[in-house]
DNA sequence: CCATTTAACCGTATATAATTCTGCCAATGA
DNA sequence: TCATTGGCAGAATTATATACGGTTAAATGG
């Protein structure tokens, strides 16, 4: 039996999570391009034997560095080839209609992506659509929303870059990890 | 030796792609959020055993549909908690201008999308950074890229939503493809 | 400077999963 | 009806994941 000298310092969590060194982050840009790499192919590319790999891998998902492992689907092939942004504009800043407005619009899956932003209106929506006529009936869903008083469409042409992946630097030596938990 | 009877109808590639069913749908929309499951498990999922459960998986990498796999990174903990959009109107609309733009934009590790887009200015970018002070000197590389003519930054305040996932539909019956080659 | 402790690594062994192969069944068309 | 085709299940084989034990290197304290 141990004392448990209780030697908490200033953490938010109670488990100790330590900063990244360069093998973690080779291993997070790896699985960020390459998520259904094997293990065994992994470890050759981090210059690691298997077990000490997988063990990095487990630490980084329990330590929530790795939320998840998803396909990347071709829209275009699966009838989401059109996207579009929405500038909407609520007709009162209140708590009160911002929270109505985000429950109604997080319902609509046409809508990929919802933020907040500060510069001139209130939200920016992201929509995939097949095409644009599917456009003209989310927009009616968009504007019935509550709380929305005037909204502007930019209709994308061209997707000139798109990437999901984060820029992680890969540094040369092990001293100067760039994020910590 | 095969007659090779140069039977080609009105299709774009040669190899030919059947419309997917309801299986492939399932196995599709489990994959994107799911991308690291075993394909055992897969399989039973989608009410399969595991061997023609892969061959559709394979089929559908081949054919494009599935277009690699990737780790979800958790921003924040990786150093890229903030998120802009910035708005970017170009001096001249010539082609020359835009292929100058764009060569140098995806060349920014911190854009992460970059839009053409229609409806009152040119490109809409997506930039993630670390903080705000960040975004001072990525705007002033933005503004000097070739052909910029002005720009307008909203910065993301809350990310109400982020579904990078496509929301595929589950026909109950198989007879319904909603998405063909 | 040396002993002790700790942490990370490697290689092996076992369990689990992927993949290939064979044969069966249903649907299709002659 | 019969032949053909395509897709499926299950078994066998191959590859991979994972757990275990021993080794080395670095950090800590005397």
């Amino acid at each position: 039996m141990k004392p448990q000298t209780q030697k908490n310092t200033a953490m938010t969590t109670n488990s100790k999570i330590k900063a990244l060194d360069r093998i973690d982050i080779s291993i997070l840009d790896t699985l960020q391009k390459e998520g259904r790499i094997a293990n065994v192919d992994l470890a050759k590319k981090v210059n690691l034997s298997a077990s000490p790999c997988i063990d990095r891998v487990k630490r980084l998902e329990k330590e929530g560095f790795i939320e998840g492992y998803g396909a990347r689907l071709n829209s275009s092939k699966l009838g989401y080839g059109t996207a579009a942004f929405i500038q909407v504009t609520l007709d009162r800043t209140t708590s009160d209609v911002f929270d109505k407005f985000r429950d109604a619009v997080v319902q609509i899956p046409q809508v990929a992506e919802c933020h907040m932003v500060a510069g001139g209106f209130d939200y920016l929506l992201k929509l995939r659509l097949p095409n644009m006529e599917a456009y003209r009936s989310i927009l009616a869903k968009i504007v019935d929303l509550p709380g929305v008083a005037q909204t502007h469409t930019y209709v994308v042409i061209e997707q000139v870059k798109n990437d999901q992946g984060l820029p992680l630097k890969l540094h040369a030596d092990a001293s100067t990890p760039p994020a910590a938990g």
